[in-house]
DNA sequence: AACGTACCCAACCGCTTTTGC
DNA sequence: GGCAAAAGCGGTTGGGTACGT
């Protein structure tokens, strides 16, 4: 038994909307506002449509401070930056770009940017200490200054690159692991989708000594781990933690 | 011109989270 | 605290269009 559907599906219109059906539901919300029962909707403004569908026309289309232009580098920037940051979180990446929702974000980046990003076409933000673009997040890995501390990264080095970090050592990781606190490794899995720690108490070079600590959910492919680089403030510990 | 393929994007689906009783 | 309903969210689908052969 699964959940009960919000609506009956025989007597809801589906598909593109009409411009009938947008003008009514505009009218509607322009008179009560959105503040309200979204179910209920549909039949207080006229139209056959299921109340969820109401919501997301108006929310990814209808909404007046909508953008429907193309985006521009700089939001570009933004959205890959935060991708690496936060992973697919589209509302949280949305709230940070002014006028585009979030099935936009995730649609600009699943056909255009991601390519781009993997081909190193689009460059990552650097974080300034008053930069509030970015939300401030606990943090997993101290990144560069963590590998500064061990293994003479330059400071003032804004970026580091996959191929940087695959199978070099460092001297910490700033989640408190006792699991991982044993110079641990981090390494690139082979189709550098996704980055492990290789606890050195076991055997280096073990394959099952290595513990999966990040997957970025693509296959990040080995033209992208050369070319792409994440700079000093990219945390990940919004990225999918894998389980064995 | 006809066909096949790739791309784009609106909309849907269903799971998770939040809210109200 | 428990439950149900509503809202929020991310993944996926499908129709339309552009482009290449």
């Amino acid at each position: 038994m699964g959940r009960a559907p919000c609506c009956d599906k025989d007597k809801v219109k589906r598909g593109p909307w009409s411009p009938d059906e947008d003008a009514k539901l505009k009218n509607y919300l322009a008179i009560h506002g959105t503040v309200g029962n979204w179910i209920a909707l549909p039949k207080k403004a006229g139209l056959k449509r299921c109340g969820k569908s109401c919501r997301l026309r108006w929310l990814n289309y209808l909404r007046p401070d909508i953008k429907h232009g193309g985006f521009t580098e700089e939001e570009d920037t933004i959205i890959c930056t935060l991708y690496a940051q936060m992973g697919s979180r589209w509302s949280a990446i949305a709230s940070k770009l002014p006028g585009r929702t979030d099935n936009d974000v995730k649609n600009y980046w699943n056909t255009k940017l991601k390519k781009n990003f993997m081909a190193g076409k689009v460059g990552l933000k650097s974080l300034t200490e008053n930069d509030n673009t970015i939300p401030s997040t606990p943090s997993l890995t101290q990144s560069c200054n963590t590998f500064d501390a061990g293994y003479g990264f330059n400071n003032n080095e804004k970026n580091i690159g996959f191929d940087q970090i695959h199978d070099v050592g460092v001297s910490e990781i700033g989640a408190s692991n006792n699991n991982i606190d044993m110079n641990p490794m981090v390494s690139m899995s082979q189709d550098n989708s996704s980055i492990g720690v290789n606890n050195n108490c076991d055997q280096a070079g073990d394959d099952e000594s290595l513990e999966p600590l990040m997957d970025f959910g693509f296959g990040v492919g080995s033209d992208f781990a050369s070319s792409c680089c994440f700079p000093e403030w990219v945390d990940f510990s919004y990225a999918d933690i894998k389980t064995n």
